[in-house]
RNA sequence: GGGCGUGUAGCUCAGUUGGUUAGAGUACUUGCUCGACACGCAAGGGGUCACAGGUUCGAAUCCUGUCACGCCCA
């Protein structure tokens, strides 16, 4: 028994012999096939409670499918994550003095790839700590050889048919880690600052007054702006104004961007530093003046005493400047957002620069056409709409990054800058030979690499062995399903649409499962700045994986956030218990281990009972796991275990187990209810279903195939079954009424011959229960009392006449009011005509058992 | 500004195509160490389903509007 106290132990000992049996592998004994891939962690990363709950979920789709008749593939893996893990190398480095400027490109590549080696298998542990049943004999990191190759396959091909290209253009530019950066990974933060009137002169010895936040970008503007509508400037047509600080000169132009009711009206343009200036730049065909250096200092093109001068630094200087020179007409504080980095946490410029782009707009066609169609289902769906929305009006994909870690562009280039796109270096030189008609070329290549959400957009296809086509390939793709938080639908699952639509002429994956985020108890987003964090892993320690699995799962509702708490999870960590302590009851009463027991048909009422509520709560529980609900699942589970099995089953069969002529029946609808049970649990709490599974049974429970056969139920035997525990449940309530002592004499009679048959056919049942002694015969000084359509005569000292009374009137009340609705329901022709037939069956029922309730209280409250 | 979502017991939430007296967990009250389990057992109290209209024989559920809160996009 001490076995079951050390979940630690048990937990790793199960997972070590499932890997050990090869459970997690695919079987290919089945005809159809489920699969998944896992959303690949990032190699520098570490469990935390969101991975926690999408790994479960995938775990649990994993298990029901593999104990349901399908062939089966989790498939793991790990993702570079470019920056992120760029930066955690550097920042060690950095520890011991040792700088990436420092190190050839080789070099650095080479820590980066000890670092993973040393780090990359923290968070694979920690997914098989939480009972993960991934195939992780498939692991995979997205800068395999064989995932590489994929990425540069898929470069060419787009580079080929000219959905990829070179463009100058503004990206988002991340001044730290000096590299372009992709609008979601751009934080909009809300600001207070200042807003600076600045006046411009004119070349007819006026000037004009234009708002700006960046005084700092004057010397990149081109232009001053003014709408055509607006007419007090009409007069201004041919002017020029003159760039403070400066001896440039800038026309004016008209354009439907400046806002007329914005300040004065006018409005300088940087087409080199702000995203909408850049259009109106190219409307009118001005000059693009960058001032910045990739580090957001001021650059060469502006006056020298602000060159290399950080940007923020620089403003300060030259509004201090413009005030001495009596530019600046007025400064007023103004609410604004600014753009920051999500990895740096710097402040973002757009700056122009030539890159690679991937034209979203042509691939997304398809992606979106598969879930008009329906062949890509989201769930819940109301994510479609946001799917469409943001597939719908995509932009251009920066895919370049100025960084070293991550798949090098396969871009070569000649020595007049000619571009030569090829899988390898050695063809991209047999196209330069072609194209130079020359033997000896040197080619340099690009030293870009590639957006880390490339190579993930091809996770679904490039793990399992394209552009090879393997078996794995063949069976496994499409995916079946693919489990993510909501947050990365257009990060990665827009991409893969995109991706897999273009090459596999397929769509990815059937259903796309989106789940939300977990939270603290009070609703607030987990941040390590906060302190509100709950690491799974010491949960796991604390309460064992199982634990933190059920909670996951009950809590997690399709559309709503999942808030977590200590208390909750420790009310799920008593559920594991139940069910340990139910496996005690059955060893102690000798029921486990099992000697052999034919198969056989109870006759007892209760068994009868116990079978047909298992049998409805399978047919539930298959419903609810078919339609993703897994917290229904969960919550039946619950309720049919503790409450079904534990409180009323195990109580009501401890006196069969003692009886000669119920013994053995008992035994075997207990075990076959308690193991069916362990196998409906267990894709939720694999580790504990498993380790009691193996009490009994020679087989693994987690590559048991679910097969319940149905077992004639006699419907009688359990409509008074019910009757028998509904009448348990009213005498206690009446004992407390009474107040009524466990050691106070009390005799329980009905006048009524079939409830005082159920009473003496189940005579040590009721008497072990109530804890009273059942007469066998009329007790001439008790208090008669109404149960459902009987009575029943108590003896006791205890009465208490008022008590009984109100307590009857308040039912009798209740009941008329039940009455009256029911009532009105039937005598409406409406009702009647257009209300579903059970339904009005339902009513005629309840409305017959009513009145002969109704009738019962009535003549007992008549001679209280 | 556009979109999505949420509002049900003190707290956290179920309530799937409208259909008995709206449920659970937790917290609370009371009583129980009886041979699986005090991480337990038993009995209870607690809700005008945010608000206002509408559709319907029937609305927590569908429609319209209002209020509050949250998220995403611009």
């Amino acid at each position: 028994m001490e076995d079951l106290q050390d979940k630690k132990k048990y937990e790793s000992e199960i997972y070590q012999n499932w890997i050990d049996q090869g459970c997690f592998k695919p079987t290919y004994n089945f005809s159809k096939n489920f699969s998944i891939c896992i959303p690949p962690p990032n190699v520098t990363g570490s469990l935390h409670m969101g991975h926690a709950l999408n790994n479960t979920i995938q775990d649990i789709l994993i298990r029901y499918h593999r104990m349901n008749g399908f062939n089966t593939l989790w498939q793991p893996g790990t993702d570079h994550a470019g920056i992120a893990t760029q930066m955690v190398v550097e920042r060690n480095l950095g520890e011991k003095n040792i700088y990436r400027k420092d190190l050839t490109r080789e070099e650095f590549i080479e820590k980066v790839w000890e670092w993973k080696e040393y780090s990359g298998s923290t968070i694979i542990n920690q997914l098989k700590r939480l009972g993960s049943s991934c195939d992780w004999s498939r692991e995979r990191f997205t800068m395999d050889d064989g995932l590489s190759a994929a990425v540069r396959k898929v470069f060419v091909s787009l580079y080929n048919e000219g959905l990829i290209y070179k463009d100058q253009a503004l990206v988002n530019w991340d001044t730290k880690f000096k590299t372009a950066i992709s609008d979601l990974e751009v934080v909009p933060t809300d600001v207070s600052t200042q807003l600076y009137y600045i006046k411009y002169p004119s070349s007819n010895g006026g000037s004009i007054t234009v708002a700006t936040v960046r005084p700092e970008t004057i010397f990149g503007d081109t232009a001053i702006a003014i709408n055509p509508s607006d007419e007090r400037y009409d007069s201004l047509k041919d002017i020029t104004f003159t760039v403070p600080l400066t001896s440039r000169s800038i026309p004016i132009i008209f354009d439907e961007y400046s806002d007329p009711d914005m300040g004065s009206g006018a409005v300088k343009i940087t087409p080199a530093h702000d995203f909408n200036d850049f259009e109106v730049g190219k409307r009118h065909n001005l000059e693009l003046l960058n001032i910045l250096n990739d580090d957001g200092s001021l650059n060469d093109k502006c006056p020298k005493e602000y060159q290399d001068m950080d940007r923020f630094d620089a403003r300060k200087k030259i509004v201090k400047a413009l005030k001495e020179h009596g530019f600046i007409e007025k400064i007023e504080d103004y609410k604004t957002t600014i753009p920051y980095g999500d990895r740096s946490n710097t402040i973002v410029e757009p700056y122009l620069t030539n890159q690679w782009f991937c034209n979203a707009e042509e691939l997304a066609k398809q992606a979106i056409k598969v879930v008009k169609e329906g062949n890509t289902k989201f769930f819940p769906s109301n994510w479609e709409k946001t799917y469409f929305q943001w597939m719908e009006n995509i932009r251009p994909w920066c895919i370049s990054r100025q960084i070293w870690w991550g798949h090098q562009i396969p871009v070569w280039y000649g020595p007049d800058g000619k571009e030569f796109c090829a899988e390898t270096e050695q063809e991209a030189k047999n196209l330069a030979v072609d194209y130079y008609k020359a033997d000896k070329i040197i080619l340099k290549r690009d030293q870009d690499v590639l957006d880390t959400w490339f190579s993930s957009a091809l996770w679904p296809f490039s793990t399992l062995g394209w552009p090879e086509q393997e078996k794995t390939l063949e069976n496994f793709y499409p995916n079946s399903v693919l489990v993510t938080g909501f947050d990365i639908i257009f990060f990665w699952v827009a991409r893969m649409m995109m991706m897999g639509n273009k090459f596999m002429s397929e769509t990815p994956f059937h259903t796309v499962y989106v789940h939300a985020l977990v939270r603290d108890e009070k609703g607030q987003k987990m941040s390590k700045s906060k302190g509100n964090v709950i690491d799974p892993l010491e949960i796991i320690d604390k309460f064992g994986a199982d634990t933190l699995r059920f909670t996951l799962t009950s809590l997690n509702t399709p559309g709503r956030d999942v808030r977590l708490s200590e208390q909750r999870i420790a009310g799920y960590r008593n559920f594991v218990t139940k069910i340990t302590n139910a496996y005690k009851f059955a060893e102690f009463k000798s029921i486990y281990p099992l000697k052999k027991v034919n198969e056989m048909k109870p006759n007892h009422m209760f068994n009868h009972w116990v079978l047909n509520e298992f049998q409805n709560l399978y047919k539930s529980i298959q419903l609810n796991y078919q339609k993703y609900y897994f917290h229904e699942v969960a919550n039946q589970l619950y309720q049919f275990t503790w409450h079904t099995f534990c409180d009323w089953y195990i109580e009501l069969s401890k006196n069969l187990l003692d009886t000669d002529e119920y013994r053995l029946e008992t035994i075997y609808t207990f075990h076959l209810v308690f193991n069916s049970l362990l196998q409906l649990l267990h894709p939720i709490i694999p580790f504990i279903t498993e380790k009691l599974w193996s009490k009994n049974n020679k087989t693994i429970l987690m590559t048991h195939q679910w097969n319940f056969k149905d077992i004639d139920i006699d419907p009688n035997l359990v409509s008074q079954s019910n009757d028998f525990i509904d009448f348990i449940e009213e005498y206690r309530s009446i004992e407390k009424l009474f107040d009524i002592k466990k050691q106070d004499d009390v005799s329980i009679f009905s006048n009524n011959e079939d409830l005082q048959n159920l009473f003496v056919s189940n005579k040590e049942v009721l008497e072990f229960l109530t804890r009273k002694k059942l007469s066998s015969q009329i007790l001439s000084d008790g208090i008669t009392l109404p149960y459902k359509r009987y009575d029943f005569i108590l003896q006791t000292d205890q009465i208490d006449k008022n008590k009984i009374k109100n307590k009857l009137i308040d039912n009798q009340n209740n009941l008329q009011k039940e009455k009256a609705i029911i009532d009105k329901n039937l005598s409406n022709s409406n009702f009647t005509e257009k209300a579903p037939k059970d339904l009005i069956e339902q009513n005629q029922n309840r409305q017959e058992a009513i009145t002969l309730e109704l009738l019962k209280i009535d003549s007992i409250l008549k001679n209280l």
